[in-house]
DNA sequence: AAAATTAATTGTATAAAAAACACTTTATTT
DNA sequence: AAATAAAGTGTTTTTTATACAATTAATTTT
């Protein structure tokens, strides 16, 4: 047997959602498109499989040529079918996630691939259907983050518990307890607190701290809980 | 333009993972494959999209051919697309689990496709990468049971807290204490007590419930709790 | 008709977790 | 030395979860 008979073949994308987080708010990494359609118009940085890659090789493939890295915390969010979607030609888009910390996404790629980070408020008019693809990461990173610690992947290697409560207000867009959001994350056991402080954000400076990735991998999957009333905030 | 040029144009299956509940286990339905590859061994009930479907509209297309029936539960699960996955030739497969009420299958389409259920623990080997799917699937089930109510869509319009409770307790394989059971389930609001007892079970008889669906629709996203010491269940 | 049987139903006490709420400390700047 | 500004910390209350066993209802048996 040689292969399917009669059966369509049709062109596979995948689209990758870049986020990250300056410190202030969360953005996404969207690429100038240099061709046609739609050329010049903002839009995820996306691609084709080739015949012999899988979604996630091809996947990382893109984001390694759009951010220079490699190894980054990357999902399968949603495969997208409806026969319309691509004005080009019929194509199925599988979309995926990306989770990165902003300050070691490579600048001097940019000018390659006209990318630009956005805040999700400002973010421009997306092409196809990639709007509703940016909503749907949205919705998983809310309700994904209100149980697992994904948002560590957004922040550097040391980081502060006051830089960890703006980047989880600003994925909830909403004002957390400091002393009740200190004793929930503390409290996960995945924090280990170090010597030095961050002096940048204000007088007194405050201690960094570093996950213990023994027990990031070992809880990853139990339920934690991160912010308060989660049902409120994730639809 | 017609077209994107020098792409891969690939084979885009659909797998459909039904499941059903028998009022002791969860059941898997499966078919016996009629052609080659495989000829004769069990099997997922798949197909292959269309030029003009989406991809839901494929599986719901192959399950109204298997089950008979519409409109049921149905979630895409995940796309797996390992180059080799298909002996045939390289397919990307795309795979959706449903839930039914196993009464309401027809059975007589049982002979068309040759389809059986079976219960997950004397399911056989099955082809490809199906073994993954399924695990994957009873993964998802069960992380997203212990939040959300959609085990109801196993049971029929009515049902008794006592059948309910086998059924939580066989998904995850576990026991629970049955006057914690009923304050959590009762206490989500989703349940309404009918007059009537179903008498099959017991000689006292339990009551019937019906799930409110007002309050079904309204409250499924939320984090509602259905099983006690969910992280040491869900893995 | 009474007794036995069997599963359904129900309640309370205890423990744990979440939420509400404000003052003290630290280091720098004035 | 005083003022400033953000970091860090504790307690009370409320809510939720857990552990645990006796009673009730209907049928079956004697």
């Amino acid at each position: 047997m040689t292969g399917y008979n009669n059966e369509a073949r049709i062109v596979q994308a995948i689209d990758c959602l870049v986020f990250g987080f300056d410190g202030e708010t969360l953005k996404i990494l969207l690429i100038k498109r240099g061709f046609q359609p739609e050329k010049g118009k903002w839009s995820l940085m996306g691609g084709f499989a080739k015949m012999t890659e899988s979604l996630e090789q091809a996947s990382n493939r893109v984001l390694k040529q759009l951010t220079g890295l490699d190894g980054m915390y990357l999902e399968q969010l949603h495969t997208f079918s409806e026969p319309n979607r691509d004005p080009v030609e019929r194509t199925i888009s599988t979309a995926y996630f990306a989770l990165i910390d902003i300050n070691k996404y490579k600048q001097q790629l940019n000018d390659d691939y006209h990318a630009e980070w956005f805040p999700l408020k400002k973010m421009p008019k997306l092409i196809f259907d990639q709007q509703e693809m940016v909503e749907l990461a949205l919705k998983r990173i809310r309700y994904k983050a209100a149980l697992h610690p994904i948002l560590f992947e957004l922040l550097p290697g040391r980081f502060t518990i006051p830089q960890l409560q703006i980047l989880y207000e600003s994925v909830y867009n909403t004002k957390i307890d400091k002393r009740n959001f200190s004793k929930r994350v503390l409290s996960t056991g995945l924090l280990v607190k170090q010597e030095e402080k961050d002096k940048s954000g204000s007088k007194r400076g405050a201690f960094y701290y570093q996950l213990n990735m023994q027990k990031y991998y070992a809880k990853f999957q139990a339920f934690l809980n991160f912010i308060p009333n989660p049902t409120n905030l994730i639809s």
